[in-house]
DNA sequence: CGATACTCGTCGT
DNA sequence: CGAGTATCG
């Protein structure tokens, strides 16, 4: 159980943020999240073991979204078990099961739709299918790393060590972890929320003044975390006051000795150990390639593996292959050699040849297409690799992360370069003699990766492998097109819709409350702000048709005129491509995003013509597509049930 | 007011 | 699993 409500009390200093602000940098990935998130659409299927490769998929849309943007993703997976975790794992793996079995009645008695649910309930992110990903990330030559336990700590090493610049997940864990830079809630757009350790100080709703590091986690810890139950009747907001008036947790412990309470004399004991684990969890580093700790061990502190989780990573190769997926976590045996690992194999081959063939068929030539080629081709083009300089082991790195040893001139200059330039150090032999050359076609688009490999080979010969090409995407497309198009034009004017852009496209639930309250004033004055937000995004990822037609104008015509397109052009996309159109927007991420921001579009229309506020803005987006689906796809009649529009009551703010 | 127990949506066609 | 809601203290 998470560290519970602490992030509603945070609002106030996130900062909601688009990704494309962080191009140039290097972000580290929950991908337990994503493959989880990705899992659902296709649960049912992985429970039963069929082949799929949805959650793959949704993966590599975001990392491809990332990727677009100029952002360097760091996929970090979960690895071995944490001895005080065992049990709550166990008690989901029966969880896990029950809704299994659930389903599984469900179905035979005809109920798909619960049994539908029951399927998302179960699904295991199992090391086989981070494997199967992890395989996908070589041939892609995107760097990852199998953290020795829990990825929140990994992660937040490779923050504070400043191999990446941010970390992207959903788990308020990293919280108490301390690590500097966390965004929260990515969704498929890229928009999210930021959090900065630094502005702590100035929250509003629960003041952070004066607080340390160390109180910050102490204050979690109090609360209730994966590690320790909190206390009866101890929550958020008295485990803040505790803190805030005693600083340490002995002294809050022995306040409640004293006052009241019946404190276990476990409890301590209990604490120290939850706080050991979050300061000082074994980690790997990718830059001396083996293991560390979180925060180095200063005291002599006896870990009897009771804790932190046994040390059976004396082997160099051990820990190393851990990292680099080869090995599996808990068994720290070879994968091939597992009987899972096995089928998800046989699994992985048929599933190659059903995409495959869907790959063979011939590429339609549309905008959009051309648009992709034509963008990540201009990138590549654009991008001057420089040699991949063989990393320097930085010298600050290994020793202890949590103090700024840093020079700053470094900081800024090595470690980007070695974050953004350098391929994973991680995994670099394995990318020659990838065993399923498939993958690679696959990946690519098509028909392009070909001819895009000889423009790099034209333009800089030093790619003679397809080792770098990947890494190059650096300056997005889109931005550049912008500039040029635009000039100088539209600055003031596209910030000031960017800004209304967030307000109201981001979804995040932190602004659901607001946009509660309003009425409908308010609410076809959001409509319209969405209009205008729109038609940026409309602009943003038109630009090709603009270029196509050479359209010219005034910005507001050409935001016109390229939204009618982009109707046009995705109607006809609907109509004839049909299921093309999903391989093509497969592994292009600014397809997925077209498309659906066309859809928000098209449906923030109807919307506000229809005079329907259903459920106000709260998630226009999605409430939209339901009722047109229903509209659409009434003949289908799978599934209705799950998937049909229930009008949300009106809610009374107490 | 605050803690806790419960429900719901998550994905995507 | 996070986020929101209702209910009990």
């Amino acid at each position: 159980m998470g560290i519970q409500g602490l992030l509603p009390l945070l609002k106030s200093i996130m900062v909601p943020i688009h990704i494309k602000e962080l191009e140039g940098s290097c972000v580290a990935i929950d991908t337990y999240s994503w493959l989880h998130k990705g899992a659902l659409s296709c649960s049912k299927d992985l429970c039963k073991g069929l082949p799929t490769s949805r959650h793959i998929d949704y993966c590599m849309h975001r990392v491809n979204l990332l990727r677009h943007y100029g952002v360097k993703p760091m996929l970090v997976f979960d690895g071995g078990l944490l001895p005080m975790k065992i049990e709550q794992e166990n008690k989901r793996a029966r969880g896990r099961k029950e809704n299994l079995a659930r389903a599984m009645e469900h179905e035979s008695n005809g109920n798909s739709s619960a049994a539908y649910e029951c399927y998302q309930k179960a699904v295991d992110i199992s090391p086989s299918i981070a494997y199967e990903l992890i395989q996908v990330l070589k041939q892609e030559n995107i760097s990852y790393v199998v953290a020795p336990y829990e990825a929140d700590a990994q992660m937040t090493f490779l923050a504070v060590s400043k191999q990446v610049d941010a970390v992207i997940t959903e788990d308020s864990d990293l919280i108490p972890f301390g690590c500097p830079k966390i965004i929260f809630k990515m969704d498929k757009f890229g928009q999210a929320v930021q959090f900065q350790q630094s502005k702590l100080q100035h929250n509003k709703d629960l003041s952070f003044a004066g607080f340390t590091k160390q109180m910050i986690l102490e204050m979690c810890i109090l609360s209730g975390c994966d590690y320790l139950q909190s206390l009866p009747g101890m929550g958020l907001k008295r485990a803040h006051a505790l803190i805030k008036r005693f600083t340490t947790y002995d002294k809050v412990i022995k306040h409640l000795r004293y006052s009241i309470s019946s404190v276990p004399p476990l409890y301590e004991e209990s604490f120290k150990k939850a706080l050991l684990t979050f300061q000082h969890q074994r980690v790997y580093d990718p830059i001396t390639e083996n293991i560390v700790h979180l925060c180095a061990i200063s005291e002599n502190i006896e870990d009897d593996g009771d804790f932190l989780g046994p040390y059976p990573f004396q082997i160099y190769n051990i820990a190393k292959g851990i990292a680099e997926g080869d090995l599996d976590p808990f068994t720290k045996m070879p994968f091939q050699e597992t009987a899972r690992a096995n089928t998800t194999f046989k699994l992985k081959n048929v599933d190659l040849g059903n995409v495959k063939k869907k790959l063979d068929l011939p590429v339609q030539k549309n905008l959009l297409t051309q648009y992709f080629c034509f963008a990540s081709l201009e990138a590549k083009r654009k991008f001057k690799a420089p040699r991949s300089s063989p990393i320097q082991p930085s010298p600050s790195c290994n020793s202890s992360p949590n103090s700024e040893e840093h020079v700053s001139s470094e900081e800024d200059d090595l470690s980007k370069r070695s974050c953004s330039e350098t391929p994973s150090p991680i995994h670099s032999k394995n990318v020659e003699n990838g065993f399923a050359p498939e993958i690679q076609e696959l990946i690519e688009s098509p028909k392009h990766g070909k001819d895009m490999k000889d423009m790099l080979k034209e333009t800089s010969p030093e790619h003679t492998s397809l080792q770098k090409p990947k890494h190059s995407i650096h300056k997005p497309c889109l931005a550049q097109q912008k500039e040029h198009e635009f000039g100088s034009v539209p600055d003031a004017i596209e910030g000031k819709i960017r800004k209304e852009n967030r307000k109201v496209i981001v979804r995040s639930s932190y602004f659901k409350h607001k946009s509660e309250h309003e009425n409908d004033q308010e609410n076809k004055q959001n409509t319209l702000i969405e209009d205008n937000s729109a038609a940026n995004v409309a602009t943003e990822s038109g630009n090709l048709l603009k270029r196509k037609e050479h359209t010219s104008g005034s910005v507001e015509e050409e935001i016109v005129k390229s939204k009618q397109m982009r109707i046009e052009s995705s109607s006809s996309n609907d109509g004839k491509f049909g299921s093309n159109i999903s391989h093509l927007a497969e592994y292009s991420d600014i397809a997925e995003k077209s498309m659906e921001k066309f859809v928000s579009i098209i449906s923030s229309f109807k919307f506000a013509s229809s005079g329907s506020r259903a459920s106000g803005l709260r998630a226009p987006l999605k409430d939209i597509r339901n009722t047109s689906s229903t509209n659409n796809r009434s003949t289908v009649g799978v599934d209705l049930n799950q998937f049909a529009y229930v009008p949300k009551k009106p809610k009374k703010s107490r």
